[in-house]
DNA sequence: CCGAACACGGGACTTTAGTCGCAGCCTGTT
DNA sequence: AACAGGCTGCGACTAAAGTCCCGTGTTCGG
């Protein structure tokens, strides 16, 4: 249990909570095991609460019924989700799957609200959390609403180097994971990062992916 | 200040909390007034709180720098916007604009959270709107990440016409209102429009919007 | 009553995105 | 060494969306 309350530690928006808190919480929590690839949960059935990442990666999407799959987040130790579900009440809002072999915790909604009653802090830090949230929507839906996919493929590249701090992208996102990311497919994937490279813009180095001019990057980021 | 805990009661969320707690959110509320095509707030700058809608239309948008609009929603007496922003104190998301002469009221963040942080209850509350929020938000994406125009533009005739619950959708909506709200632009809904009807599923009554085959217009929305 | 502003109809065209099909290339396995 | 499977490269094609442009009806105020 005590692990637990390490783990909730490393939650950017509990970091601040005092320690019984904290313990409530991990008190409450069930811990959870996933290959990967198994689905941890689907889309419109009945959340049971909330998750917090302790190893591995999951994957949170929407699947549409023609097959395609739009990938919202994908997140790793001490990142949450389900937390909309936990905190309304509804049905999940997307699918959740395990992408490499993973440990998550779970803390029901009853638990969860009836600890936020009686701790305003913490009330108030998952309102600041649930906005972050939907912060990010926003951002998504502006990019599908109003980028091409090659701006959305510049941030991605550029939010991904970032992320490695480095100027090239390790080979971890296939064409196929970066299309379900953008919302599109595979092959318009492949032919704009191939423009991209005509341009000089980037560069493959060995099926790995060089940023060049990560000014020019950002410019086509920006439109 | 009774006026404004009327208009306190008449938000879906903050129905169910007692008297006092509605009080003191309504002595924290300034009222302000905006003309029609006044702007309220502009994306990016620093927020104020959060706004309630006494009397009037807004619109609350997101600008890109080529000048197309995205509009997020249209809101009206007893609804509330940026909400987000109150939350977590970052800048505005969006910009909000008065579509008609309107009357709101403003409650500060730190009001806000004053009061909040002394009742459970209605931090609950807050939390459950924001998931709210959020899983509008999260609407909008699978709608612009997965949807074709034509299936948008079915599912908007189909939730306008069930806000007026007929079949018909009174002459409110210009074309270029609906291509802000769709992500797209005038032309595009308005060859839409015409093949919908060229297939005989709506229809045109003197520049009103009739729906004739609800089945179908729902299939439509559905790919 | 006239003209300006606005909303709409609609044709012609370009660009962007998505689809299809297939070949090549690694990587790990038998 | 042979082979299967996953990932990629790439051309040809179609479909969807966006752009440009102009004509027309309506409304509203001067």
């Amino acid at each position: 249990m005590s692990i637990a309350v390490d783990l909730l530690r490393r939650v950017s928006y509990l970091q601040d909570q005092p320690q019984p808190v904290l313990e409530a919480l991990a008190a409450a929590a069930l811990p959870l095991t996933f290959t990967a690839g198994e689905i941890i949960f689907v889309q419109e059935e009945p959340s049971l609460g909330v998750y917090v990442v302790d190893r591995g990666e999951v994957k949170i999407s929407r699947l549409s019924r023609d097959g395609r799959e739009l990938v919202l987040h994908l997140l790793h130790t001490g990142e949450t989700f389900n937390d909309i579900a936990a905190f309304d009440g509804g049905p999940n809002p997307a699918t959740a799957t395990a992408g490499t072999d993973c440990l998550v915790w779970l803390i029901r909604r009853s638990d969860l609200k009836q600890i936020a009653m009686h701790h305003p802090g913490l009330a108030w830090a998952l309102i600041e959390s649930a906005a972050r949230r939907a912060r990010y929507l926003l951002t998504l839906v502006e990019d599908l609403g109003m980028r091409s996919v090659r701006g959305r493929l510049a941030r991605l590249l550029l939010t991904e180097a970032c992320a490695y701090n480095a100027d090239a992208i390790p080979r971890l996102l296939t064409q196929e994971d970066m299309a379900a990311r953008l919302g599109t497919v595979r092959e318009v994937v492949g032919r704009t990062l191939r423009s991209l490279a005509a341009d000089g813009i980037i560069a493959f180095d060995r099926h790995r992916i060089v940023i060049l001019d990560a000014q020019r990057l950002a410019a086509e980021a920006e439109i």
